[in-house]
DNA sequence: CTCAACCAATTTTTT
DNA sequence: ATTGGTTGAG
């Protein structure tokens, strides 16, 4: 808060709200480095160069925005219009912070020390741990990430019987998230809410308990992080204007995606320092006296594509982009319609499919690279038949010259990556899965991270709760409220109350257990929170983490557990102790804390490191601000993308088609579009329509492989809609048309069909009502002849147990299977 | 209190 | 199909 701004200049009667666009200041603008403009176009160049108090960058996907971003701080650093200290930067993930600060770094070099580039969470935590003691929380807090508040929800939602009237653990959760993204807390939702309907009222109850369950395990979940900012910067403004002065440039990546108390946070963070007013700013101290009257507001770059909104389902409110200009009056706004990434097939098609969205302001991104590959469509018989295809076509690319970290797999729902990662193993082609069922949420360690949480921050009753059974103590429900309740008269904590085993009333063999375990962690904090107010070695956390699963028996239990799972779980709890190692490596000065923050805010740790040298896998939401020379987007299905759900929420399919734009636009150079025939899920084979997102596509950017309606016999209605071209497959590829990087041979003539031909059934087929029963003998195009062992489902759902004489057993749809009774 | 067996629900996307 | 939760026996 003592950082003086070379570029501040007491503005003499600045109005609140800056109007008119003031043009670039003196003295900057002008000046900036040439080598910093180099190769952007007029644009790209105005939307670096810029000065004023607001800037909207409205950039399309591919667009260069990155770059623009980092230019641009690059550019107020050099010029010294700031200080890195003076500029907050907040991008979506953790990883693309990362990566913003490194690309700064390349700008400017050690200039670039001491910016803010995170994520609103962790901006918001490094916040909040500084002013925690300001409002009734440590510094060590806890945050609890989703999986943790839905524990305690569910706890919760039990002990008022909300159940009783229709209140689900998730819908609780949901609808608390929701709440609070708009800043309602349990008291204002309550004074609102219809307190006539039972449900509510209860609904209410669980929301205050669940506020009051936190704060006494002086806890947040994900959504306190942004909103007690706010709070806190509301109710001390004089707490506010330390970030106010300090904080002179903010910029916001994403912006399409930010929600209602995330926009409240920035307007927080805009609003000029020391302009509070009213009693509260009369008692802010000394500095008021000290400062002028009024300063002037941070200048706020916000950088977004309405376009690329897909997280409205979490409260993301793309009005906070679409009506920038009215909140900051006489924003500058730049639009970059200019792509850099993807050949003009691939722009055309998601410019094509981004269009049916009504509501939404024309922009059209084009390039000047040429039209390149068409996109490649594909429809397989089932999701594995998809997966083959992808894994083959892979290898085919791999082969002519793409290294495999240059391409990516993409699907609406985590769980289609199982089909794909089967076929992927068997085809020996190396992946990575980006995100899904995370590291930090498999059961071991979220365990042994609760033992940390134990240690860091006692009175976090969860996180006891969590471990005081794990592992089988003999400690079970009975005994843990007996230890709540004798905790609750003696007012002290649960943390505190195993130091007393003696007291609790409970059997010898369960005392001694609490007390090994009391003694367990006493002897980690000691080691990792020395008493004496020292600061532990680096090592602390790494050692206090592998003494605490030692001494607790966690690891002698796994060890001896003949659940061969068990095994996979030593060696993920091994990991997270080179992650702590890794950490302290990383910050000498890390502590327990710092070590629990990283881990609840970081995604995917590894992320990072081990991506090269594989293909990635991912969701079409993970994918966002990412790119690849090859994309394939999996899973094109009705029901699939757009989502089932999807259809029944408003703006559900709109939604859906943005989030289709995202994975289109994802792509440089080659975009295949595959989907199934049949999808099993909940192990029910179920027939999948192809979906409407391909038809919004101009048949003459698509080349089918093999359309839907080759596989598909009733394909009259379908082929018709999709434009399948059978036959027709001969002009589309293998020439040499101007996809020469990859080599000739990337494009097999006809390979591949021929390939597939013996996997799929190539000639339109409709089994129609195929009598077939238990003890026929059938013969199958690939699988050769074999007997029905028997028949399940009804209608087109009708599905054959056929034992084959070569390969075994099979399903088999009959309405669409390859086979003839014999 | 633990374990085995059975049953239900699950699959939308994430910091 | 998998997983999590519940139930009842030991």
């Amino acid at each position: 808060m003592t950082d003086v701004s070379p570029a501040a200049r007491p503005a003499a009667s600045v109005p609140l709200i800056v109007d008119g666009d003031r043009g670039p200041r003196p003295g900057s603008g002008t000046r900036v480095d040439e080598d910093l403009l180099a190769g952007l176009n007029p644009e790209q160049r105005e939307a670096v160069t810029y000065r004023g108090q607001a800037l909207l960058i409205v950039a399309g996907a591919g667009s260069g925005k990155t770059s623009v971003l980092t230019r641009r701080i690059a550019s107020l650093l050099r010029n010294k219009e700031a200080w890195p200290s003076q500029i907050l930067a907040i991008t979506f993930t953790n990883k693309a912070a990362g990566e913003m600060r490194e690309r700064v770094h390349q700008l400017v070099g050690d200039r670039s020390q001491g910016m803010w580039i995170s994520t609103f969470h962790s901006a918001c935590v490094r916040i909040l741990r500084r002013e925690a003691e300001q409002f009734g929380f440590t510094r060590s807090f806890t945050i609890y990430d989703s999986g943790d508040s839905r524990a305690l929800v569910k706890r919760l939602v039990k002990e008022h019987e909300a159940d009783a009237y229709g209140l689900t653990p998730s819908a609780v959760q949901g609808k608390i998230s929701k709440l609070k993204n708009e800043l309602a807390d349990a008291e204002s939702y309550a004074r609102s809410a219809n307190m006539n309907d039972p449900a509510e009222r209860v609904f209410c109850d669980v929301f205050g308990a669940y506020q009051r369950e936190l704060q006494r395990a002086n806890a947040f979940d994900f959504d306190d992080l942004i909103a007690q900012t706010v709070y806190l910067f509301r109710a001390f403004p004089q707490v506010a204007d330390v970030y106010r002065r300090r904080f002179r440039h903010i910029l916001v990546d994403e912006y399409q995606d930010t929600n209602h108390s995330q926009y409240a946070l920035i307007h927080e963070l805009t609003r000029p320092p020391g302009s509070d007013g009213g009693p509260i700013a009369e008692s802010g101290g000394m500095m008021i006296f000290d400062a002028p009257a009024t300063e002037e507001a941070a200048s706020l770059t916000v950088v977004g594509d309405s376009d690329q909104s897909i997280y409205a389902f979490r409260g993301a409110d793309i009005r906070n982009i679409s009506e920038f200009e009215r909140d900051f009056p006489g924003a500058k706004v730049v639009l970059l319609e200019q792509n850099y990434r993807s050949t003009q097939n691939i722009l055309s098609a998601a410019n094509a499919v981004i269009s049916h969205n009504f509501d939404r302001k024309d922009k059209r991104l084009w390039t000047d690279v040429g039209a390149g590959e068409k996109i490649v469509g594909f429809t397989g018989y089932s999701q594995h038949d998809e997966a083959q295809f992808v894994a083959d076509e892979i290898e085919v690319l791999h082969k002519g010259g793409v290294p495999y970290d240059q391409m990516a797999v993409f699907y609406r729902t985590n769980s289609q990556s199982r089909a794909l990662e089967e076929i992927f193993i068997r085809a020996a082609v190396p992946y990575k899965i980006m995100g899904g069922t995370k590291f930090y949420e498999r059961a071991e360690i979220k365990d042994a991270l609760a033992y940390l949480v134990a240690v860091a921050n006692p009175a976090d009753e969860m996180a006891m709760r969590r471990i005081i059974n794990k592992p089988r103590r003999g400690i079970g429900d009975v005994t843990i409220e007996t230890i709540s309740r004798y905790a609750a008269d003696e007012q002290i904590t649960f943390r505190d109350a195993l130091g007393n085993a003696s007291d609790l009333g409970v059997g010898p063999k369960i005392q001694a257990a609490i007390a090994h375990l009391d003694a367990v962690l006493a002897e980690a904090s000691d080691l990792m929170l020395p008493a004496s107010g020292e600061l532990p070695p680096p090592t602390a956390v790494a050692e206090g983490l592998q003494l605490l699963l030692t001494k607790s028996g966690y690891y002698d239990a796994l060890r001896a557990s003949r659940d061969p799972q068990d095994e996979a779980r030593i060696e993920n709890l091994d990991e997270l102790v080179a992650v702590a190692r890794e950490f302290a490596r990383n910050n000498p000065e890390g502590t327990i804390v710092d070590f629990l923050t990283e881990v609840a805010l970081v995604s995917d740790a590894d992320d990072l490191e081990d991506a090269s040298g594989s293909v990635s896998l991912m969701t079409m939401h993970t994918a966002k601000g990412l790119e690849y020379d090859a994309v394939f987007l999996t899973g094109v299905e009705e029901d699939l993308i757009p989502h089932r759900i999807s259809a029944g929420e408003p703006g559900g399919p709109q939604e859906e088609r943005r989030l289709f734009y995202v994975g289109v636009t994802r792509a440089r150079k080659r975009l295949y579009l595959t989907l199934a025939m049949t999808r099993a899920q909940f192990g029910e084979v179920s027939v999948a329509m192809p979906s409407r997102f391909l038809q919004e596509i101009p048949s003459e950017l698509l080349d089918w492989r093999q359309s839907p309606g080759d596989v598909n016999s009733r394909g009259g209605t379908q082929s018709r809609a999709l434009n399948a071209r059978r036959g027709s497959a001969g002009s589309g590829f293998g020439g040499s048309g101007s996809g020469r990087r990859y080599g000739d041979d990337l494009v097999p003539k006809s390979t591949s069909l021929e390939k597939f031909a013996n996997r799929v059934p190539a000639k339109v087929r409709d089994n129609g009502d195929m009598e077939l029963a238990p003890g026929d003998r059938i013969r199958h195009d690939d699988f050769g002849e074999g007997r029905i062992d028997a028949i399940t489902g009804e209608g087109a759902k009708r599905v054959a147990h056929v034992r084959f004489e070569k390969v075994g057993m099979k399903k088999l749809l009959v309405k669409i299977a390859p086979i003839a009774k014999l």
